[in-house]
DNA sequence: CATGAATGAGTCTTCATTCAT
DNA sequence: AATGAATGAAGACTCATTCAT
């Protein structure tokens, strides 16, 4: 399929109503109105609803990882600091693309288009071949323990950044951060979800205070 | 409101559907059906498809916390074991109700029902509340490090269950434990899951290795 | 049919609410609830709303009249005295009854159910008949011109009257009289009905100035 | 918005059917049948089927009195004279536009939507004022009485006709003018109520018998 | 290639009425 | 006699999709 940037347009329209209101709450006349694109024009291009947001999937998804896979074969850092450089991959990315994480996590729970269940299960391996050849490399040079539980151990990581994704707001009232811009909140909670995760990995994979 | 056992089945049935299929996804003609039920008792029972909702959000999150609160009290349990108390309580909550908690991540996501957003950071505020109490009084006998994020915590034991609850298939998968029965891998999971977080807040919270 | 004092109650609940929101926005509920009966009571007393409505016609339709035909009989009154209080006797009626006399209105507009258009045009033949009467008695007696449209001469009392009765807001507003309480107003329409459409008859009937 | 043929059929159709069983036993389905169109383009079209009403009043209140307006400019006319342009007006559309008056006047009981509301006073403001400027002119040149009440007036006016609509059938059979054809009966009775209410006019308004 | 107009299928909701008690 | 619970039928409306142009 030929890429237009109306169809990138199109992509992000959705993303955005997807994330706001959900899949089902968006209608096709919102995206189209929205993206000040002909109502029938959605259909034209991407065949269905249904359609549109398998593509956006496969734009979202299609070339993550390139980054990942050379930080792995770097000899020169050690096996912590891989998985440091990881985290902050997931977190930046996480970030970046906090509407189609949102996205992503509520299609993960309705389960519903099976193309879709199908991208986000390459996806889970795929994180968790990485993370655990990342950990085995570990264990192999006496780094990390054993044994590790690397579903359990990506699920807090995921778990608890998409937990701050969706209670970014919450986070600032509860901790009174109203002055901070959204940029300035959103680069804080990076930092420190950076620091915490770390932290919570060092627990798990070593045996350092 | 009278709560009848006709009014628990729909309730239940409702929440089975939802957590399946999506509230958007899940007709009033499916509840009805799968309940056993006329299609015009819903309305005439709730009122309306949203209010269902709400009505089971009340129905799930009424009568949380007693066994918490009674926790707090107690003086003969150390800060520590107060708090692993507490994450075994919610483990065992969000898998007991993994459907409840399944439907509560999306609507926490798409934001929609003003009612269910109220009730959302009600039980937000209380869990931190509690959490927060607990660490403080932590933190005066010295068991506890300072400072601690607290909704940062809170963000790592809740997300890693949710994100356990949405992977149990891909757990079983990945791990080669297809022999075990539901129950067993629950019952597994629930088991890791505890030891996981327990671990994971005794590296936050103290200094012991 | 045995008319209980709940009877009564509903009935005029019924007309109540019919006058302000018109039969078809008019629920049975809204009846019950506003009568303070229970719901079913309704179809078990009066078998159907629509039922409901042609009790209601019958229950304000059955008894008038008997002071009418008294009058026609009456010899020392003078046509024109006799037609004047024909008029007033109508502006009592219409101003007492105003709500069953807006339901009339619109039922004669619709035209629907088959009981009501009989009662209705048993009225209307009534109606017809007594002032026809009235009038060939006064052109016997030389008072009355003739010939006289009938059927025009009473669309002017009672269009006038209905008009009247529509526009009362409106009266007041328009000749501010905000001052006036609802039965002040009320009493100074039906005087000012009265002056008014006596002299149109009197125009219409006599040859006096 | 943009009214094409297919817009005028549905208007005129929905004034159908409204006139006859009234807006709320009116279906959508009801009138996308009978006016040959699909079902979804009434809402497609009009957005809902009050907003269709709210359009028909739009459509029928739209271009009125520019004739009036220029009638009352006239200086060759006499007061009188303009008067009775008015009356023949205003029979002129009462007839022609029956449905629509019909309408109208069953809105008026009902006092529902709130566009339709406006819309009324409206035109009773407008129509008001047109006779009280014409009276006035009237009075001042010596030729009407003083003081008149503009309302019950109109009230008379609009009334007769509106009953007279209303009785049309009645008044064929009373008056036993079952040869004539609609068209002759129209004819008669827009001649009759002409005559009738330019005499009950002339009564109020002047001096001479 | 792009679109305005149109539509079939499906949704929630309402309501008068019924019926067992 | 009276009623609480229940329901079948029907209503308005929405929406993704199609198709002629």
């Amino acid at each position: 399929m030929v890429i237009s940037p109306k169809h990138i347009q199109i992509l992000e329209t959705a993303e955005k109503l997807f994330a706001a209101k959900g899949f089902e709450c968006t209608t096709v006349r919102d995206i189209a109105e929205e993206a000040g694109v002909n109502l029938a024009m959605i259909s034209y291009y991407f065949g269905s609803k249904a359609k549109l947001m398998e593509y956006l999937f496969e734009h979202r998804t299609g070339n993550i990882g390139m980054r990942v896979e050379n930080l792995l074969k770097n000899d020169s850092l050690a096996p912590m600091e891989k998985v440091e450089l990881l985290i902050d991959e997931h977190i930046e990315r996480a970030v970046q693309q906090q509407r189609f994480h949102k996205i992503m996590l509520c299609e993960q729970v309705i389960n519903k288009n099976p193309v879709i269940i199908k991208v986000l299960r390459k996806i889970k391996i795929r994180n968790t071949q990485i993370i655990e050849t990342l950990i085995k490399d570990g264990q192999k040079k006496g780094a990390f323990k054993k044994p590790v539980d690397v579903v359990l151990l990506l699920s807090t990581m995921i778990g608890t950044v998409n937990q701050m994704l969706i209670n970014k707001t919450y986070y600032r009232d509860f901790n009174k951060l109203d002055d901070l811009t959204d940029e300035q909140l959103q680069a804080l909670i990076k930092k420190r979800l950076s620091n915490h995760i770390k932290k919570l990995f060092k627990a798990i994979l070593t045996n350092e205070p």
